[in-house]
DNA sequence: CAAAAAGTGGGTTGTCCAATCCAGAATCGG
DNA sequence: CCGATTCTGGATTGGACAACCCACTTTTTG
C-alpha cells in the first residue's frame, strides 16, 4: 500500500470513479465488478490488485463521494453566514438536480439508504460524511448567531437544514421532479430568515 | 386470480407480511425468496403460486407498507389541523423510531431509495404512496388555512413537512439516534407555528 | 539497467438465487 | 362428495457474480 506510483494511483482513482458513477446510477448491488472493470477501462485482475474485495471498494467510493459532494459545495460553504449565501447555495443544489434530471438523489444519502441495514462499516462511513456536511452548514449559521444576527440554536438549525435537504432530495429522486427539493429548502430557509433578529434583516 | 379462498388469501397475506418484514430489515436485494418462504412458514412453490416473480411480490410489499404506514398514523391524521395535533403526531413518529432502535428508517422511503434507480414500476408505486401521505398532511394544514389561522401555502408546507420527516428518518437511520428526526420535525413544526396568524396562537 | 510495480487477458471455482416443474396429499366450496 | 384449489417437499436448471489464480508483458522508479 505504501508504494503506489503515479500511474498506480491514477488507475486506482479511475476504478473508484467508475465504481462511484455506477453505484450512483444503479445502486450498489446492481453495479457489478465486471461493469466497474469495463467502465474504468481496466483489465482482469486490476480491481483486486487495488482492493481486497467489493466491500473495500465500496468504502473507497463512500470516501470519494463525500469528498466530491463537499468539494462541489465548497464555493458556497464560505458564504452560508448570510441569507444571500444560503439562497445561492440552495440554487446550486436545485440546479444540479435539474441537470441530473432528478436521478440519483444524494450521492451520499442514497448510498446510506442502501447500506444502512446490512453493512455497519459502510453505514458509519456515511455517517461521518454526513457529519462533515452538517458541520459545514453549522459553521455558517454559528457565525450568524455569534454576530448576534440569528436567534435559536444554530446546531439544531443546521441539522434541520441537512434533514430538509436530504428529504427533499429523496422525494425529488422518487417523483422525478425538482419541486420537493425546492419547497423543502425554501421552507427551511424561510424559517432561518424568520429567526433573524430585526436589526439583521435587509 | 379471481378465485382465492379464505385460506388462500391468508397465505398470500402471510407471504407479503414476511416479505415486507425482511425487506425492511435487510433491504430488498438481501431478502431472498427462500428467506421469505421460511419466514412465512410456507413451502416450496407457494410463493410462485401467488406471485409471478419477485417483482410482483415487491409491488405487493410496497402496497402493504403504504397501507401499514398510513394506518399507523391514521389516529393522528384527523388532528393535524392544530399545533397540538401536529406535535402529538411528531411524538408518535419519534416514539416509534425509538422503539425500533432507529433501525429501518421509513418503511416506504427506504424501499424508495433502493428501487428508485433501477425499477421504474416500483418507483412509481412508492411515489403514489408518498402522494397519499402528503395529502393526509395537507388536509390538516389546509383546514387551518381555510379557517384563517395559517399563513402561506398549505400545500408547500405539507410537502416541506414530509421532506423534513423523510430527511430526519434517513439521518436517524444512519446515525442510529433519534435526535435528527426530533430536530427536523420540531424545526419544521416551529416554522408552521410561526406562520399561525396572531389570533390563532394559544 | 535492474528490480519493483503496474498491467494484460484469460480462465476457474464456488456460491447464491430466481425461476420452473412435478407428483401427490390435504383442504375447501358448491 | 366431487372438482377446484391449496399446499407439500423436493429436485433442477440456468445465470449471475464475487473471488481467486496464473503466466506473461509493460512501465516506472531509484
Amino acid at each position: 500500500m505504501g508504494s503506489l506510483t503515479r500511474k498506480g494511483a491514477a488507475t486506482r482513482s479511475r476504478i473508484v470513479e467508475a465504481a462511484a458513477q455506477l453505484m450512483y446510477e444503479r445502486g450498489v448491488s446492481e453495479a457489478t465488478l465486471e461493469d466497474v472493470r469495463a467502465a474504468a477501462g481496466v483489465s482482469g485482475s486490476q480491481i483486486y490488485h487495488y482492493f481486497a474485495d467489493k466491500q473495500a471498494l465500496l468504502l473507497a467510493v463512500i470516501e470519494y463521494q463525500t469528498e466530491a459532494v463537499l468539494e462541489f459545495q465548497a464555493p458556497q460553504f464560505g458564504r452560508l453566514d448570510s441569507m444571500d449565501g444560503l439562497r445561492q447555495w440552495r440554487d446550486t443544489l436545485v440546479e444540479f438536480q435539474r441537470r441530473m434530471q432528478c436521478r440519483g438523489g444524494c450521492p451520499i444519502g442514497s448510498l446510506g439508504g442502501e447500506v444502512a441495514e446490512n453493512n455497519p462499516e459502510a453505514r458509519l462511513a456515511v455517517a461521518s460524511g454526513f457529519l462533515r456536511w452538517e458541520q459545514a452548514i453549522r459553521a455558517g449559521l454559528t457565525a450568524m448567531h455569534e454576530r448576534g444576527e440569528l436567534d435559536g440554536d444554530p446546531d439544531d438549525l443546521a441539522l434541520a437544514v441537512l434533514a430538509a435537504l436530504q428529504g427533499g432530495l429523496l422525494l425529488t429522486q422518487i417523483q422525478r421532479q425538482v419541486k420537493p427539493l425546492e419547497v423543502a429548502l425554501d421552507t427551511i430557509l424561510d424559517h432561518v430568515e424568520s429567526r433573524l433578529v430585526a436589526a439583521a434583516r435587509g
